[in-house]
DNA sequence: TCTTGGCCTTGATGCAAATCAAAATCCGAA
DNA sequence: TTCGGATTTTGATTTGCATCAAGGCCAAGA
């Protein structure tokens, strides 16, 4: 059950003569949602740590998740004042909060704004990588290039090897590379026959040949 | 035969105390690159007429389509300096050549810089949708969907119908759309088996049942 | 007019992934 | 620790699209 938070009450605003916007640092549990498609656009967020969501939904229900958040990343630029995805919190998440007037306003000044327009072109390019992995990738290409970009975010090296989270469900894993939950299944399950990964448990990857690997990611 | 052009010399710029950068407006032919992934990026482009195409390639040859570009779009936003697609002209095109460097410096005025950030967060937008269309669309659901599109950005109304001229070869919608050209001629062949389009030699569509249309779009 | 070559369409077949269907496993709550 | 529901894995079958293959169309040039 997701919760939407109302950060309205957490800016604490002066208007001094040059307006200088502040940011706020909050943290939030996973399960609670950022916003949702159509919501006014009140705040940006910079991830510090955790990770977020961020989804579409077609009319008959089809999902496609947009991105996986990882700390660095910031989640929320608005199109026309709107959101245009939902946004929720995968694992529990250190957010710092932008002000989305901030986009709007030239006058006003704030930290992060001279960075929002270099991320927006990174994001640009990197949902351009994300075209050729659901348009030209097999399965298998597919979730191996999946367990190498999630390793590269938010890997842990365990000395030859390297141990990865994944904070999301299989679902999340299909509706992300365009597959069903049945194909990320197998395709684990193959990765692992052929010794290129261990699973243990359902959320924690271990690639034990990077090389193979990426091999397989194509 | 593609020819890569060289504007450096077209730009003519003055350093006044207050650096304020000009445009050139610029009319490039059919057949012509404008630039390859990898260039340096002097110059990003805003559509005045025409269509471009916005191109990736992976290293063993597969292509995806990342954009046609019409009238009102802006293309060639660099990341880190460097262009990160190849950009062809489909049909002769007026572009308006706005100088990259704007972007670094913040003390450089230009009458286009204001709406670059915008214009970057509608183009986030618009790739979510094409996620949504290679991901979750079945072939007929897509060519429905690209039909809509073209038609919407670059269509001529004729009485009751809508006559789309396509610019691109089939190829190209193939390789936009993440299908092979014979499935792209199939659903074409199906759509206008079914009235919902008439097709005029190769590169004209006339939209005979827009609702038709729309419904098979999903 | 006939030829040539590049696209495009149509047809036949094969295959990767979806769908349908259970069984196994995980994990939080009692 | 056991229980029960949700999630994940595995298996059997179907299917939509890719692939392979042939033929048609159209424009440019001989």
């Amino acid at each position: 059950m997701y919760v939407t938070l109302d950060f309205e009450s957490a800016a604490d605003f002066h208007t001094p003569a040059v307006p200088v916007a502040k940011s706020v640092i909050k943290q939030v549990a996973n399960g609670q949602s950022l916003f949702f498609e159509g919501d006014t656009a009140n705040y940006l967020y910079k991830i510090k740590s955790g990770v977020l969501r961020q989804s579409r939904v077609l009319p008959d229900g089809r999902t496609q998740i947009i991105s996986f958040g990882f700390a660095g990343d910031i989640v929320g630029l608005p199109v026309k004042g709107y959101h245009h995805t939902n946004c929720d919190v995968l694992e529990t998440a250190e957010l710092e909060l932008i002000p989305a007037k901030i986009l709007n306003d030239p006058a006003t000044s704030h930290p992060a704004k001279s960075d929002l327009m270099a991320y927006a072109m990174e994001e640009i390019a990197g949902m351009q990588d994300h075209f050729m992995m659901l348009a030209l990738k097999t399965a298998k290409e597919k979730l191996a290039s999946f367990l190498l970009t999630v390793s590269q975010r938010s890997g842990r090296e365990l000395g030859n090897y390297t141990e990865v989270s994944l904070p999301m469900a299989r679902t999340d894993i299909a509706d992300f590379l365009g597959m069903t939950i049945e194909t990320v299944s197998r395709q684990l399950s193959e990765l692992r026959k052929a010794k290129i990964i261990a699973v243990d448990g359902t959320r924690t990857v271990v690639i034990l040949d990077h090389d193979m690997l990426q091999d397989a990611a194509g």
